[in-house]
DNA sequence: CGCGTGACTCAGG
DNA sequence: TCCTGAGCCACGC
């Protein structure tokens, strides 16, 4: 693999696609699992840098607050959207219930 | 090595 | 609930 990118980047991606469909994690939670806490800014770099390399549920990503990343109403803000309610996460008003949709690690079922 | 950028988060008001 | 400022991290130039 052309993998020359850092152990936290490698981390989040492996991270990302482990999170199964139909739940959501924040970019706290994947910083903070990947070994920084306070990465989170850095894990929406990487999203965005590596979506299109590895093909990312990028989708199941969002705000520490249960909300989208992306301004309400925008295309991509929308596609998130429709993915998420196709794989069963409702979306009301751009928020995300996280007490019933939140990933948790040790609980995954 | 420094600087700017970005799909973030937290603390206050 | 919304807005603002400060802090943090990885990446490209």
């Amino acid at each position: 693999m052309e993998t020359k990118q850092n152990y936290f980047t490698q981390r989040v991606i492996k991270l990302i696609l482990s999170v199964p469909k139909g739940k959501v994690a924040t970019y706290g939670l994947i910083a903070k699992l990947a070994g920084n806490p306070r990465g989170s800014r850095a894990v929406g770099w990487i999203l965005h840098s590596s979506t299109h390399k590895y093909n990312l549920p990028w989708q199941r990503i969002i705000k520490s607050d249960g909300r989208l990343s992306f301004v309400a109403g925008s295309t991509k803000f929308l596609s998130q959207c429709k993915k998420l309610d196709a794989e069963g996460v409702l979306v009301i008003n751009g928020r995300v219930d996280l007490k019933k949709y939140l990933w948790n690690k040790s609980r995954s079922i």
